[in-house]
DNA sequence: TTATTTAAAGATAAAAACATCTTTTTTTGT
DNA sequence: ACAAAAAAAGATGTTTTTATCTTTAAATAA
């Protein structure tokens, strides 16, 4: 569904929404780290995000990465959309072109409710959603971030 | 989520299931251009599925592919395990290796429910079932066979 | 001003997915 | 027996995804 590259994306963008504000960056080898993804592959990635404004940056000493009240009014759909576009979510899962309510395709009516629902909270939810959830759930989006949580909660 | 590869085999199987039985067989040109796929790499696809006894087949003259009446009570999840293999539907959608319900993901709980629907679909489902489905109703697998399907019910 | 820290940019490389081409084997009709 | 039709098998090529490496630019602190 999603190429690993967005799915790297979207997990620093939540991290760094819960990590991070204007005050407080981070630097991409321990983004890397904290998520455990190949830290080079990572770094294209926020160059990306940052070009997009998704994600804001300073050069220099006690620079790094971070995500400013702003950056978190985004969306995951607004991650998806510079990483890996938006095409994908409008194909037909068996990949016939003019499939659609009327035309169903032997799967449409099994997986496009799924769809649907995942669109809309990818499209409606916020960062700033999330990371509110995450801090009150107790919501994983790495293994060590995980135990960061569960420790600091417990 | 499927590949290529897997979207072409599973039409192709669906295919096969409607318009063919060890009396009536059809050779690689022509599903290719019923299914407007590459003909060298769906020959590729219909040799693996059957390899692995999904799809019959004979060679010379009058022979073909095929689905028995057997080859029916296979299952679209069947197809997935010889094409795709089926860990990419194991894995968390953000990638995290021990996301559950007990250690969810931000997105869990979003995917999750969806994902057991549209797995019990194709695991339970037998071709067989999809094809009367097919049938009985007005599902389509190509665009060529959605003509032939309209044209032949009006 | 200079060394250090950091992201940005660009070039390169490895692996997987997608696709094609060529040769061999089997079957069948003549 | 022979020619034709078809799948099977194997080799090759292309594109995309994933990833790394190197150089440049900017910011900061001493």
């Amino acid at each position: 569904m999603l190429s690993n590259a967005c799915k790297y994306a979207i997990r620093s963008m939540l991290y760094l929404g819960i990590q991070t504000d204007d005050k407080n960056k981070v630097n991409v080898k321990k983004i890397a780290e904290e998520l455990e993804v190949p830290q080079p592959f990572l770094a294209k990635l926020l160059q990306q995000l940052t070009k997009n404004k998704l994600v804001s940056s300073t050069k220099g000493p006690h620079g790094g990465f971070y995500v400013s009240e702003d950056d978190q009014k985004h969306t995951i759909w607004d991650i998806i959309k510079v990483i890996d576009g938006t095409t994908k979510f409008d194909e037909c899962f068996l990949g016939l072109s003019k499939c659609s309510d009327e035309n169903p395709c032997p799967v449409h009516f099994i997986v496009s409710p799924f769809k649907e629902h995942i669109l809309k909270n990818f499209r409606d939810k916020t960062i700033a959603q999330y990371v509110d959830e995450i801090a009150s759930s107790e919501k994983v989006i790495s293994l060590k971030t995980f135990d960061i949580i569960k420790n600091s909660s417990s």
